[in-house]
DNA sequence: GCAAAAGTGTTACGAATACACCCATGA
DNA sequence: TCATGGGTGTATTCGTAACACTTTTGC
């Protein structure tokens, strides 16, 4: 049965990229105008094509750094999209990647190059094609796994606040919480470093600086101790 | 650009299934022995290729009924898998998808055919390719599945006991149970209905029967309710 | 009457929740 | 001095875990 592979379809294979991002206003979403058809100048995924000499999750990392100029980002295979008529122009297979990055980080110029534009997460305008789904997939990945592991911390600048690390998960679980029972669940994890510099942007009274203590965190995960941060309600 | 879609390569895109069943000795996985080259003679999951005209989820149902003659299964998609070399005669992409059936009510002459056998799941084969990878995902898929919604019935025939379904959750999450926790848990969800049947076909006392309530189910589902089953310790 | 599996209840502990006031500072 | 956001502690509830004996019946 030499001929098994031979007489099947070759198909092209698309990876889109949805791009988490956060500041103080919560969390956002990365998105391009399209400037090509179909669909030229709607809001889109930032996308591409598979080559055949390179793996999915190389090809998910170069489409993101086309964009952001970023490198090794936080960044985990979603799901395939692949109904027949997904994209209008040609049978198309679609494996969607999510990413969390620093929303300060990232490269301006190619921002302009591709039209892209961050928006508030809960204010997204209508995308393209299955874009709508995937993001929707996403925003639920993103909930599980901060139910999981402290995943957040990819999406925030090397230091931050306790009111800026609440607003986020915040922004993640779409839900408001206690900051006395939120304060208390983080700390006890064990796996942030207070500084003694402080944030005086938002208040006058200013909030103590933390660090992220990858360290303790690997030690933990060795350990098989439980880092879950299940939401809170207020 | 009208030619952005023309530059790129077209690929096979494959789908394999990892096909879980169930019986009174545990959680088993239905393999197939290959008949054509490359690794002819070896063990594997069953898979086939994504035709031009049909969705990927058509696509493993199609499969997925080649080998067990079975409709209407508990299918999910599971993962893509995309390493360059991962299939040595051609680059494929395979989307993974799990399956749950009922281990006694597939198609014995297709088994047959395909040289399937099924495997208990703490005692598998090596496979060919990537496909032990992509059985270590599905079981800590399901693993999570059945922490988030009852979905071990899938596995099950329409009445079954309560020793049953712990060896069931028992497989599931590779542990052992407390028979009286784990009993007041299940009950307490209340979406099984007892039946006065008994089963007496492991003990001399007989088990009673239950059947898996889907009205009940539909409604707490719809309410809102909790049906996670995190796992016991014992 | 005994072996083998089915069935049952109570207590103890720890995690999650609800909740309200003081603190520091710049304007 | 006051307005604004930052920071803190306690009591209660509820879910989870630990644990051992009785019941049924075929042989």
């Amino acid at each position: 049965m030499g001929n098994y592979y031979k007489d099947h379809d070759r198909i092209l294979v698309a990876l889109d990229c949805i791009i988490f991002g956060f500041d103080r206003n919560g969390l956002k979403l990365l998105l391009i105008k399209r400037d090509f058809e179909p669909e030229k100048g709607s809001w889109s995924l930032m996308g591409g094509f598979l080559n055949r000499d390179e793996s999915l999750e190389d090809a998910a990392d170069r489409i993101l750094h086309k964009l952001t100029g970023l490198e090794n980002v936080y960044l985990e295979q979603l799901y395939g999209f692949g109904e027949v008529d997904r994209d209008p122009v040609e049978r198309t297979v679609s494996i969607a990647y999510y990413a969390l990055i620093n929303i300060h980080e990232h490269d301006k110029e190619l921002m302009d190059k591709y039209s892209a534009r961050w928006f508030p997460i809960d204010d997204l305008p209508d995308l393209i094609f299955d874009h709508n789904e995937m993001v929707e997939a996403a925003k639920s990945r993103l909930r599980y796994r901060a139910s999981h592991e402290p995943v957040g911390f990819e999406l925030l600048p090397e230091k931050f606040t306790m009111p800026e690390l609440q607003i986020l998960y915040e922004g993640i679980y779409e839900t408001e919480l206690d900051k006395r029972n939120f304060r208390r669940r983080i700390l006890s994890m064990n796996i942030l470093t207070k500084t003694d510099e402080k944030q005086k942007k938002y208040s006058k009274k200013g909030a103590y600086f933390y660090r992220f203590n990858e360290d303790k965190y690997e030690e933990k995960v060795d350990k098989g101790d439980n880092l879950t941060f299940k939401p809170i309600k207020l």
